[in-house]
RNA sequence: GGGCCCGUAGCUCAACUGGUUAGAGCAGUCCGCUCAUAACGGAUUGGUUGGGGGUUCAAGUCCCUCCGGGCCUACCA
């Protein structure tokens, strides 16, 4: 048994979440979990809202609401759609969390310590009639280049030329349009990422098993102009972590927060806290999650993503912890995944295109999402979700191979032999073969979900689905009932097994068919992976009685698929 | 501007460090079966691997170049 630790990258607070966001990290973060677990592993599955920042601030004030209690919704609401998903976490936290706050202002302290902190002071755009401070992609104003009037702080997405909001013509405010905006001299801490960049840099080239993706984005960090920069990790904002050097102040930078991605990837470590105040666990119980001079040295940790977050876990994050000089857990394997996008265009929040979580579980149950986003998963290139792929995906794979096996198989059973697996007969030559081809398809899986790869996992479990239609469609028990009774039977009892070994092996792409499976053949829920594909065709014993499940997967038909495409187009045309 | 990734059958994707006639699923066509959600099984059509050039005994795989798509570029997160 190893002990594996997941996390899946934090989901902003700002408002639900699309599939995009989904499949780039919290499902195939929530399938491999469940796949380690399914193998008898001890998991650590940890995930949170990323609350603080800007955006936040500011979707409050549109709310109308307290910031506090507008991230207090929104997780809950974001907590109650991951249900729906069946997403196992063990623990969701919060980045607001006590124990993020002090855990935070810990690191920095520590950070302090070993002397890679310092002072820098430096203009920054402030807003007048918004009372604060603005990021530069928060400052509008007319680019000096092409003259678009509607360029950002830090770019013009017209001519796509990097922009410094003192460049901007008429800057104003991106939230209020006040045209009272300045530079402000203010005061920030910085981390010093370039003392640590040979450390990042070697620990980076021992990861020859990440993906190309990742190690790619990490060293054009690492390597480009000067190298890797120094960071800012504080803001002049209200919400967020109070600027602290452990337990004690910090002079001069009162009324600051930490920056949201000097926080953020730290409540992993503390929502792993958060679980143990949550479950009446010790200090000790997380820690050995976490450090490696308290239990941890032997865990195996995972980092699950969408690829706009590769530069703050291979390089920020480690930075926080190389430098903090403590014993703390670094990655092992990071698995970085590309966008999905919606009917060949992006996933827009602001033109209501594309599919969000709510309404995904509005139209569809949770399997038929999760079996095609992750057998589609974004891992080599951008992956395009298309109404017509998703039906034709989701009723030919989950309706047709799988839960027509099912049907078919258990209703034969009940018409000839009742609702008890039949016993006579002795297994002969096809059902070697049978055994043989499960093996293979079970280790062809397995591997696949140890390298994290989603596509060729559920390939290979679709193919032990097509190995059961295929074994009955050989077999032809319908046939052989006529004139022997007994070597029917057998085949009917192979068939019944077959279908109970995909209760257990499928849970972590479709758990609720595999409830569903798992009751009408009386079995645990939490059954483990079977010791081989032999033992798993012989699991069911004579006499054991189940019942016929309702049809697993239903269609979607031509007009579903028509209205939804309609309905999720979004109110721009393209 | 700089960097990275991708471009393989109608569609979605495979093909370890270059190595037999480039594979699979879907769609299409034909045949079979009738237990089942008109489901299943078998067979089969289909690609000069974006264009061009080069290296090599051998290239989808390496190099150059052009075309097309995407991402990142550090104060959005």
């Amino acid at each position: 048994m190893q002990r594996i630790l997941i996390t899946s990258a934090l989901p902003y607070i700002n408002g639900v979440k699309h599939l995009g966001n989904l499949v780039g990290s919290m499902l195939p973060s929530d399938a491999y979990a469940r796949f380690m677990r399914l193998r008898g592993h001890e998991v650590m599955f940890i995930c949170a809202t990323d609350e603080h920042g800007t955006p936040a601030e500011i979707a409050a004030a549109n709310a109308g609401e307290p910031v506090a209690e507008y991230c207090a919704r929104l997780a809950k609401v974001q907590n109650e759609l991951h249900d729906g998903f069946r997403l196992s976490f063990d623990h969701f936290g919060r980045s607001s969390s006590e124990r993020n706050h002090r855990l935070t202002q810990h690191f920095a302290g520590a950070l302090a310590d070993e002397g890679y902190i310092y002072e820098v002071t430096e203009d920054q755009m402030w807003s007048e009639t918004d009372g604060r401070f603005l990021p530069d992609r928060y400052i509008e104003g007319t680019c000096p280049n092409c003259g678009y009037d509607r360029a950002r702080g830090d770019q013009c997405e017209n001519c796509t030329k990097q922009l410094d909001p003192t460049d901007l013509i008429d800057p104003r405010s991106a939230i209020s349009g006040s045209t009272e905006v300045f530079a402000r001299e203010t005061k920030h801490l910085y981390l010093k990422q370039s003392a640590l960049r040979d450390e990042i840099r070697s620990w980076i080239g021992t990861k020859t098993d990440w993906p190309i993706l990742v190690t790619s984005i990490a060293r054009k960090w690492l390597d480009d102009g000067d190298g890797l920069r120094d960071r800012g990790i504080t803001r002049d904002l209200d919400w967020g972590i109070a600027v602290k050097r452990g337990d004690a102040d910090w002079p001069g930078m009162e009324g600051k927060v930490f920056y949201v991605w000097f926080d953020a990837p730290i409540e992993y470590i503390a929502a792993t806290a958060e679980w143990a105040d949550a479950n009446g666990k010790s200090e000790a119980d997380w820690r050995r999650w976490w450090r490696t001079d308290e239990g941890a040295e032997d865990v195996r940790y995972v980092q699950i993503m969408g690829k706009d977050n590769v530069p703050f876990h291979t390089l920020s994050f480690p930075a926080t912890i190389m430098g903090s000089g403590e014993p703390w857990k670094l990655v092992d394997y990071l698995k970085g995944f590309n966008w999905l996008t919606y009917e060949g265009g992006k996933f827009s929040t602001s033109q209501g295109r594309g599919i969000f979580m709510d309404q995904a579980l509005e139209i569809l149950p949770p399997d038929y999402w999760r079996w095609w986003l992750l057998s589609n998963a974004p891992e080599s290139a951008d992956s395009d979700f298309t109404w017509e792929v998703f039906q034709g995906g989701v009723n030919k794979d989950l309706a047709d191979v799988l839960g027509n096996f099912v049907s078919r198989v258990t209703k034969f059973c009940r018409s000839k032999f009742g609702e008890v697996v039949p016993e006579g007969g002795a297994p002969g030559e096809a059902e070697a073969a049978l055994a043989v081809e499960v093996q293979a398809r079970l280790d062809g899986y397995a591997s696949a979900m140890e390298a994290v790869e989603m596509r060729k996992a559920t390939a290979e479990l679709r193919a032990l689905w097509v190995a059961g239609n295929e074994y009955l469609q050989h077999a032809e028990p319908w046939a052989v009932f006529k004139t022997d009774p007994e070597r029917a039977a057998m085949i009917v009892r192979t068939a019944l097994n077959l279908a109970a070994l995909y209760a257990t092996v499928s849970r972590p792409f479709v758990p609720d068919a595999c409830d569903t499976l798992a009751e009408a053949f009386g079995l645990a829920p939490d059954a483990r992976w079977p010791e081989s594909a032999e033992a798993a065709l012989g699991a069911l014993a004579a006499g054991h009685a189940f019942t016929v499940p309702e049809n697993l997967f239903r269609k979607i038909t031509d007009e579903e698929r028509e209205e939804w495409a309609a309905r999720f187009a979004g109110e721009a045309e393209g």
